[in-house]
DNA sequence: ACGAAAGTATCGTACAGCGATACTTGGTCC
DNA sequence: GGACCAAGTATCGCTGTACGATACTTTCGT
């Protein structure tokens, strides 16, 4: 089981939005856009790596990321050797948990969850394209860097993805197959937009999505949507096994219903 | 059990550096000053809330949060009643994790011990006076919000920090010990500086530290330092339990060997 | 010992960001 | 239901912040 790396795909790609609003701080852009560099960095990275991925001058890389660093979000690597993010974001990461509504009603639900299915149960919130996992609860045998919290994942081709898609119109979800790269993150990953299209609705009829080998190999997951209260689909809940464990049709059987009650109880709050 | 809340210890009171460093670029503090109103915050934030907080004018809150917002560092509530962290924040936690060698190294140890143990089981590294939580590996019963990655507690009165103060000098500990400041979190927190260099002491002869609800009712956890190459305490990995189920003697006794073993494991690379 | 690359410091100028203020919207109280 | 208050949005001229070019120092690798 080999996970897909990197930022590669899914973030917005700095959301082009900037020219002449006159209340936009581009200095604040500009310390993001620093920040945002290290989505696709697998190492410490150097001044000029940050000036010249951010498209900046020296100058200007120096000043955001001299500041970035008094203030905690970014440090020097342990050996020296470059720049790293700065444990401070993880205040901020507490931040987001605590006061995001949907992760407080949905969590005790998912501890809960996680008792009577010994399997990974996470918890993800839709990011325009993308899913992002706000809450994982481990099985014994799962690599760190396959549960990490803030991974994401594309809504086209994973289980959370068609789960939510399957609340949504027929037109909102070709926007989301069209404007999605597809790309075939394993051989097995699903990008032709009819056959998108059609485990969508397999998963408004079956009430949850299933995804087998689609981002990691080896992996079978289904899904539930979480739905705000006017019914549009916030997020996802999703229950991940291993095939070398399981067939499909026995993890669906087993785990389907629960998932299911599960989403129940935190959709009618 | 109830846990403490808010951000109220701990986060270094916004490290007063600034001056008039000509590098410094102060609306790039002013944006993350924003991000940490939210430390304090149990419910979304008005602007003029996020003004007052910040010290900074209504006009300079506007900017920076229209601002956060266009990026996806901030949001309006989803009854648009304030303003929350925003989703994109959970991107750059994803990056500080995946780019920390010591979590990179500890993790799969982590994991493994979480199979041994039945019982909760993370991973802090340690800011200024504080200990703040990068992996939680969450046990059967646990409350979602004991358990959040970003969490942070006071060094002076937790097994990890005390683990940590066993391999630093005597003037060291007392430095933090001073610097700290020190309040009953519960009944039990031991904040005398006296007792405290008495448990630290405990710990450098015992191999692991201990403490006894002196953060959360009912909690009883040991934990062990992972310690930089040269020797220099970096973190800790904390076991942590219930004592309706244990005492601390046996606690101990089963888990104290478990928890130096791994961290020799990490610790030797 | 040498050269290259990374990080640090300096400085005059222009325009980005400043803050005061005024306008719009929406919720609440009597 | 109308009046009020608070939240959010928009505008504008001035000033001081942040800009980028450049030069200096230090740390590597060979």
């Amino acid at each position: 089981m080999r996970y897909i790396q990197k930022g590669e795909y899914g973030v917005p790609p700095s959301t082009s939005i900037d020219e002449n609003d006159p209340l936009f701080v581009q200095a604040i852009a500009r310390a993001m856009q620093v920040l945002s560099t290290f989505h696709d960095a697998s190492k410490p990275l150097t001044l000029n790596e940050i000036a010249a991925a951010g498209g900046m001058g020296k100058s200007a890389a120096q000043r955001v990321v001299h500041t970035l660093r008094q203030l905690g979000y970014v440090q020097r690597d342990a050996d020296d050797r470059g720049y790293v993010p700065g444990i401070r974001i993880l205040d901020h990461t507490r931040d987001y948990l605590r006061l995001n509504p949907l992760v407080a009603r949905a969590s005790p639900v998912l501890m809960e969850l996680r008792r009577s299915v010994r399997e990974r149960v996470d918890l993800s919130l839709r990011d325009g394209l993308r899913l992002i996992y706000a809450a994982r609860l481990q099985s014994k045998r799962e690599t760190f860097f396959a549960t990490l919290v803030g991974q994401s994942v594309p809504i086209y081709c994973t289980s959370g993805g068609r789960a939510m898609m399957a609340h949504m119109s027929d037109d909102e979800v070709d926007e989301i197959i069209e404007r999605s790269e597809r790309r075939e993150i394993t051989p097995k990953t699903i990008t032709d937009p009819q056959a998108i299209r059609a485990k969508v609705q397999e998963a408004r009829e079956n009430g949850y999505a299933l995804a087998l080998e689609e981002v990691l190999q080896g992996e079978i997951a289904i899904a539930t949507a979480l739905l705000s209260p006017e019914g549009r689909p916030l997020g996802a809940i999703h229950i991940a096994g291993s095939l070398s464990e399981w067939d499909a049709e026995s993890f669906c059987r087993r785990f389907a219903p629960l998932a299911g009650e599960a989403a129940g109880v935190i959709n009618r709050f």
